[in-house]
DNA sequence: ATGCCTTATTTCATAAGA
């Protein structure tokens, strides 16, 4: 497929960009083939889709007209971009971002940046972090600040700029079913929260998108214990778009369809239409 | 008090997720 470049300043059209934490991509395909020919949207990102770049299923995906950039390590983690609207300027990992257990071991696979018709995108898989005051806690902060200096690096020479995925933050108490229930662990933590509030302070918006139904734009539910259907959930996979991005927002919602029936991932689609 | 579910793999058990 033939390349689009937009020169700066000038966009394509209309766009309906996603991201999306498909909990392997291996076992969510046939979902993921389903949510494309429904959803159409131009460029979706993709979370733990837990497969080397050698092994991604490249076939059916581009005979629905996508191109597809990954950065995959095999067993865990694993971010792609597709896009039916071209690449430019692939980056596969943060330029600067720690590894793990050792700040000197290799990078994990949880970042890849293109431009996509004009429109910068980062796809991203934060750290979990398992514990507060575990090496995992450290790693997530320390992979946070890395991406803090991407976006600080990257903005200003990107009017339309997007870092979107499974942030493993819930940006205020409002973004979890129980705040009680989390007291004392990650996702809430003041550093985690200081860090997204730091990407919104170097000049991104966050997307609250709007929930199809009940008023928490949730976006993960945990697999156990009913909680999908109980309204268990956390907004913890954000959308932080540029100004210039966030004011041609025509819609953007949780698609809450995507996490019912038969073998779906534990978190939903979010959807956003950008216009000129 | 803990598991509850789902994934891939060093598979009939484990590690990880959030």
């Amino acid at each position: 497929m033939e390349s689009r470049t937009a020169p700066p300043g000038i966009s394509l059209g209309p766009m309906r960009l996603a991201t999306w934490n498909v909990n392997s991509i291996g076992a969510r395909l046939p979902r993921l083939l389903e949510w494309l020919e429904d959803s159409q949207p131009d460029v979706l990102c993709l979370q733990e889709t837990k497969i080397t770049d050698d092994a991604f299923p490249t076939l059916p995906i581009s005979a629905l007209g996508y191109e597809i950039e990954s950065n995959g390590d095999g067993r865990w983690n694993g971010v792609a971009i597709l896009s039916r609207v071209g690449f430019d300027d692939v980056t596969r990992g943060l330029p600067n971002a720690p590894g793990f257990p050792d700040v000197g071991s290799p990078q994990e696979s949880r970042a890849i940046g293109a431009t996509c018709a004009g429109l910068r995108v980062w796809s991203v898989y934060v750290p979990n972090g398992r514990e507060v005051a575990s090496e995992h806690y450290d790693y997530k902060l320390r992979w946070l600040t890395a991406l803090n200096a991407t976006v600080a690096a990257e903005l200003p020479g990107h009017a339309r700029f997007v870092v979107t995925g499974d942030f493993n933050i819930a940006p205020t108490d409002a973004d979890v079913w129980d705040p009680a229930v989390f007291a004392g662990s990650t996702h809430v933590t003041e550093p985690e929260r200081s860090a997204y509030r730091s990407l919104l302070g170097l000049g991104l918006v966050d997307l609250e998108a709007r929930p199809l139904k009940g008023d928490h734009p949730f976006t993960y539910w945990d697999y156990r214990a009913g909680s999908f259907h109980k309204g268990m959930g956390m907004r913890i996979d954000l959308v932080l778009a540029s100004r210039s991005v966030s004011d041609s927002v025509t819609d953007a919602y949780v698609d809450r369809e995507a996490r019912k029936g038969k073998g779906p991932s534990d978190h939903a689609p979010v959807v956003v239409d950008l216009t000129d």
